[in-house]
DNA sequence: TGTACATCAGTGAACGCGCGTTCACTGATGTAC
DNA sequence: TGTACATCAGTGAACGCGCGTTCACTGATGTAC
């Protein structure tokens, strides 16, 4: 496939729309073209909370960043590179928040109150860490709605399961670590999905739905632990 | 605002593009136009698994349907009314699979094995329904990605959470009802969660997941008891 | 330390296309007498 | 039971617009000697 070796290997086929391509071509080599990359990421989230995903426009996004389209098409080579590059980034924050905890010892509490409060404070900081992302709710719909970019959710959860997992396994033997495995891939998802409830519907009152869900992810995993007993 | 007190009260503002009337016009009065009403629906849905929400478009759907775009435009007033249609039907088929299965006793259980049966089989029920129905993924994404169809989603999960926090309160009076509104939110959120999860990623072991879902949702529940007494 | 040249970064203006939508019309169905 | 008329349902063809994208170019930065 690739005859040109070099750099840059997009638009593999030039007529086939084939499967569009959303890795980033060129990277910025000089300073200011390492500012222009950014302010269209930059540019492009906050339009996102401004007009929605669906009426977002590489054009539009070059009106707002003051840009002439070849300045966008040098780095992205259609809309849907800019959202998987702004995906990425929020998914890259979440999972260090998860497993920063981790490292910290997030999971290794005694009591039932001592857990339920470190799980909560799990679930603050990833709330807080999206909710300061611009774009926030509407680059997390496109990693569901853009069937290209599905990726970008699925490995960071995966990939934040396995860590939790590996955890688990090690403080507690005794359980498998495929149950522990699809355990953590569960709560995983239920955490990103109250973060995701959070955002959505401000109104609610997120701290109670923090507490409720290490609640629930406390229980279930000390419920496990009662199996094996 | 309705000077002109007929039927058909859309496009309130004509230059002002203003908030997008998503709400269907004519309601098909003969028989022949319920059919046609019907094969836009139909078509529009298995053209959402086919091509996804991006590319879905009037002018295609009408292709396909082969019908021209006035005909299409006599019930719908945008490709989004068309999306609602589908969100609604399918939120309500999810909805009555919820009720019937409280209305059946669905939360009468005295053991845990019990409850988490019956647990499971609600979720194995709404994934059924939601993977028969035609475009399911991206009619699910389209409620998520699309603010004006947000309202459809979320009324049809807090009419099933209060629903469910009514029955519950019924059969335990020692739990205040917005304690268990508030879980039953929660936990509405987890069942449609993890129906998503399966559906997104079919290679993943549906009912092992129904069953920890279950798990976890039951155990949620008797803590809430353990609270109390 | 200065200049020539290569490469990187960005511009202005336009393109073809498909989108959502509408106009002016024809054909099908229902109803009054 | 038939016909005239009103209403409902759908067609063919086109519209303006903004989208994604590209061409041919200019200006800025880095580097070799």
């Amino acid at each position: 496939m690739s005859s040109q070796p070099k750099k840059s290997g997009r638009k593999t086929a030039r007529k086939l729309p084939a499967k569009v391509d959303t890795t980033t071509k060129h990277m910025p080599q000089q300073a200011r073209a390492q500012d222009t990359f950014e302010l269209i990421l930059e540019t492009a989230g906050h339009l996102l909370d401004e007009v929605g995903l669906e009426k977002l426009s590489t054009n539009l996004v070059c009106k707002r960043a003051g840009l002439s389209p070849p300045a966008l098409y040098r780095y992205f080579p259609n809309k849907y590179a800019i959202l998987r590059e702004l995906g990425e980034r929020l998914m890259d924050l979440q999972d260090q928040a998860v497993l920063a905890w981790v490292d910290s010892g997030g999971l290794n509490t005694s009591t039932f109150e001592e857990a339920v409060e470190s799980h909560q404070r799990l679930q603050e900081g990833v709330n807080e860490i999206t909710r300061k992302f611009p774009g926030n709710i509407f680059v997390l719909r496109a990693l569901r709605a853009i069937p290209t970019l599905r990726e970008v959710r699925l490995s960071s959860r995966d990939m934040v399961a396995e860590r939790l997992s590996d955890a688990m396994a090690k403080r507690d033997p005794r359980i498998s670590r495929e149950r522990f495995a699809a355990a953590a891939r569960l709560t995983t998802e239920l955490t990103y999905a109250a973060m995701e409830m959070v955002l959505e519907e401000p109104e609610r009152d997120a701290e109670h739905i923090s507490t409720e869900v290490a609640r629930m992810i406390v229980k279930y995993y000390a419920g496990l632990q009662e199996d094996q007993a």
